[in-house]
DNA sequence: AGACTAAGCGCAATCGTTTGGCGAAGTCAA
DNA sequence: TTGACTTCGCCAAACGATTGCGCTTAGTCT
């Protein structure tokens, strides 16, 4: 193998400074500094049209960058957001980043992004970790119902806003996750499924929280009221998903439907009934949340509620961008839809059929 | 809703700086600095027993925290490491990540990471604001086997390495992809499978590249080479690889075993499987690569080759890290491992009682 | 012609840390 | 007592950018 060519340089880079330029352009570097900062909004002092395309024309021509920690360190502010997610290794959470990356860079921010895991002690961490460096303003994708993190955060000077779960009182982006639990529901039962149970979330964070209540609140409603056994709660990811749907089989009941707070939990939960000799979608109903990639692409298409993650990443950038800029902007809650594939659409059709023949 | 808590406070926040240390303990802002950092390799500059004990005493009472603008403004050190990914939505980049992370948070790193989602125009404009940024080094997850770009990076003077994909001749921590598809190869060709067609993924990434071939040269030096009709190429997801799989089965070959180079392009050659009324894993071997936490989730636990993905992030910032040492580190070459499910397992016995019935 | 205005630009302080250099005091030996 | 060293700590100059203030000069008004 080749010697590595990527070797820390050891020639010091002639680094281009307002100087350079200024000496260049025979200015001065205060005069450089407003030229290139003030470019749109030219308001009190200004310089000669001649001087600011000369200085323009040396700077693009030295490729000038500004030294951000100069420039941070001066004015206190550092132009970055700090973004703490549960985990990026979720690919909900993952594209809510990417967006988040999007709308910041398109304003001029850089984002910086870590892991609480929903550990409290580790967010405490990474929070001090990420404040360290300055924030302008702090993004939580974490944030848990109850506790006072939020309201100590909030002493600290740093304005934030939260997206994906939402916390009464604090700014956030989020999708409308109890209308969410709704859609599900009524999907349901206007299938005629009404023996439903209900894989829950993590009982401390809204997206859970809500969609729960959403579909509850709905099937109770229609006078078809979910026994608190059925509904259980965890963190489920596919296997956890599984695991939750066998020990309710092994209770012994009949069900119709199953609906998820996530999209892999409902994957889980077909494998259990595919184990209990279950056809998923024909003898129950699964339904999940969230549309990821992936449940279109498998064998027994799933079907779910659709959110717009990417759009809430974006959606919470602007609040941070207004809040920065002084204005005093609101939550905003973004609309989830039901994407109807064929883990539903069978059972009904099945019933006939049996109905029929029966 | 009650109005939102997490304004930008007006309240200027007393910050704590080393004149605020030096002044309430009595000593110069330089006997300060210099105390807190020498605290560890004391060697030229020490100071008095009590005076340290004093400094240090106030440093923590006041929650001191330095302004790492101003440091990284003198020093010209950022401590910060810029990361460049395909893309934070394949969980696979994200474990990568969240390793990088940990280890460089142990050294006194932190990172920033954006998404170049293979796009060669995006990826030179990331390259450039995370350059804006000053990092003391990068990290390239989404280096291309050919072109010129790792070339111009390294005439840049920052230090960086590759991971999870390796160029010839630069520093780089990955897996042995060469190995993992021989790996995969001998373990169909124990089975007996010998008519194997093959998922590669995108021609530009050595992942793809050293994976095929590690698996073709394994079944052509058995003696059962595979035509190139039954290799494909492309970035497969799990709906790309079901397409890909329909297209090689709309032949009308017969096979024996399939390899994809990732996991999701499996799940989806196995949705493909089934549609043609084959059953993976009893009719066609399938055999994936990652190991990611679906494949063993599913309802036909999947075949696949498992590497250390979040120790790889980890060796890549120990490889940063010597390099920042001014040490001269090697390339790392992590060992995969097959790790057997049930997708390959139950083909051979198929076949034995199909012979038996015979 | 004198006074006043405003445009155009330079001056210098400042943000918080680091670090080479230097001075004062203490230690030790001769 | 003196000279040679240490030890401990202060001084002040950077790093690169921003910004309030004030100095020129040219143009306008009376």
């Amino acid at each position: 193998m080749p010697v590595p060519r990527n070797l820390p340089s050891t020639e010091r880079r002639d680094r281009v400074t307002l100087r350079t330029i200024a000496d260049t352009a025979g200015v001065h570097v205060s005069t450089v500094s407003r030229i290139l900062n003030n470019q749109l909004g030219g308001s009190q002092h200004t310089a000669s049209p001649e001087t600011v395309d000369r200085v323009l024309a040396v700077a693009t021509d030295l490729r000038y960058t500004p030294n951000q920690s100069a420039r941070s360190l001066r004015t206190r502010r550092s132009s970055h957001i700090g973004v703490l997610v549960p985990t990026l290794t979720d690919i909900v959470l993952a594209t809510i980043y990417e967006g988040i990356e999007e709308a910041a860079e398109r304003h001029g921010y850089s984002t910086y992004v870590t892991n609480s895991l929903d550990d409290p002690a580790r967010r405490e961490r990474q929070t001090a970790t990420m404040l360290a460096r300055n924030p302008d303003a702090m993004i939580f994708g974490d944030a848990e119902a109850h506790g006072d993190f939020l309201e100590r955060q909030s002493r600290k000077g740093v304005p934030f806003c939260l997206v994906s779960r939402r916390v009464e009182g604090f700014l956030s982006a989020t999708t409308d996750d109890y209308r969410g639990g709704q859609l599900a529901a009524e999907h349901l039962l206007e299938l005629g499924l009404v023996q439903a149970a209900l894989l829950s979330g993590k009982p401390f964070a809204s997206t859970a929280i809500d969609r729960t209540a959403g579909f509850v609140d709905t099937f109770r409603d229609a006078g078809h009221p979910i026994p608190d056994h059925l509904i259980l709660y965890g963190p489920f990811d596919t296997a956890g998903g599984r695991e939750a749907m066998q020990s309710i089989l092994s209770t012994g009941v009949t069900l119709d439907a199953v609906f998820a707070t996530n999209d892999f939990a409902a994957i889980g939960a077909m494998g259990a009934l595919r184990d209990a000799g279950l056809v998923a979608g024909a003898d129950v109903a699964v339904i999940g949340y969230n549309d990821v990639p992936l449940s279109e692409a498998i064998p027994m298409p799933l079907t779910t509620v659709h959110s717009a993650h990417n759009r809430m990443g974006q959606e919470a950038v602007e609040l941070i961008v207004k809040l920065l800029n002084g204005e005093q902007p609101t939550s905003v809650l973004l609309p989830p839809t039901l994407v109807v594939r064929e883990s539903t659409l069978g059972v009904a059709t099945a019933r006939a059929a049996a109905f029929r023949r029966a």
